[in-house]
DNA sequence: TCTAGTACAGTGGTCAGACCAGTCGTTTCT
DNA sequence: AGAAACGACTGGTCTGACCACTGTACTAGA
């Protein structure tokens, strides 16, 4: 630890100290974390303000622990930490609007995307996948936004997939020939049809 | 606390125990906590697992601690969550171009939501707003996302435009009649033509 | 009477140490 | 060689202690 511990609370700290590490050491998911014992000699702070820091961490589901065997950096998707704050703060009638119109804009951005970045051979190959394979909508959208190697909208995406079916909504049932008649949109390059497709698709009317 | 310890954690028991609270008490953002030392009691566990629950909430930005006081449910704004979150996650290469092709999209689908949902009278508002204010890019967007109503997209964008902020780009100069002609095109109503007005205002030429 | 100052109880912040309960590798016994 | 026992290490939890800070009730002085 550095400073003065006056101004910030030590387990914030630690948190940031343990950012830094990740970083320096270029840690990947599913690496080892320092032991609690050994982090609190390291950094010259109690073992319970390092706990403090790792169950704050767990809990948004960044690292992950183990007894007896320690701590590991988690491959992150979001899942623990969707459900519990949407039981804190999902509430209000708006914001279940806005995950839905949020769901289906950053959806249509990533078909909008792959349809200006991926390659024929891509989509091809996502079209024959699609034509054959069994998936859920969730399945097959997590393919698109994947395409487009966007990762800032994959987080999102997944994020508010989370949310979406926390939501419990009636699903609509989609075809498969819906699927694949979404990708030949996107093969043929034309921005309004493939809005139009998956308007189609998503059975909206205006928005 | 009620059943077997074996397993789950107690911290993560305890952040339950406080949901429940939260809910059976109605407790509101402002409303006080009780103190560690008594939850410690009522739920028959040590402090310091009631202090990794509340640590762990704490970081979330679910609740607010003061020295001396108490602690306190929070007005839940998740700015600082998704700050460490994509501070944890945003460290790769390719994110520099992932933040500017989100940025840009996600403005788009602002305007796009507002061409269908705000009223004449609003945007009406809103472009003599743009025509005598002075006012940088970012307060323009700000403005261009409140419109639209969707916190999941204003939370989303306040951070991007941070880091968008953060990567030193080249800034491009923008006149006050792009910007009014902006709103000229949400008044029109049309799809493409807003599409083409913000492509032009950004100097993109086809992403 | 009113005010300024003080004392105290309560609260979060932190630490040290203890013990339990698992995992894993090594050693030892059969 | 295989199985059992051991020991080192790890996280999980509790206790008690001390500090720094806040709000309040009480008290001494004006």
């Amino acid at each position: 630890m550095s400073q003065s511990r006056k101004d910030t609370k030590i387990y914030v700290e630690i948190v940031n100290e343990l950012r830094l590490m990740i970083e320096r050491k270029n840690l990947k998911p599913g690496d080892k974390l320092p032991s609690e014992r050994e982090l609190s000699e390291r950094l010259n702070v109690g073992r319970s303000s390092v706990r403090e820091a790792l169950r704050a961490l767990e809990l948004l589901g960044l690292i992950e622990t183990r007894r007896g065997e320690g701590t590991y950096i988690r491959d992150y998707g979001g899942h623990q930490l969707v459900q519990l704050l949407s039981t804190f703060i999902l509430q209000d009638e708006n914001a279940k609007r806005d995950i839905i119109e949020t769901k289906y804009l950053i959806e249509l951005d990533c078909l909008w995307l792959n349809l200006h970045k991926s390659s024929d051979g891509q989509l091809q190959e996502f079209k024959s996948w699609a034509e054959t394979a069994h998936y859920t909508d969730d399945e097959f959208f997590l393919k698109v936004v994947r395409l487009t190697e966007n990762h800032l909208f994959l987080r999102m995406w997944i994020i508010l997939k989370d949310y979406y079916n926390s939501l419990q909504l009636d699903q609509i049932a989609t075809s498969k020939e819906e699927y694949v008649q979404l990708i030949d949109m996107l093969i043929t390059r034309n921005e309004s049809l493939i809005r139009n497709a998956y308007k189609s698709l998503r059975k909206l009317s205006k928005n």
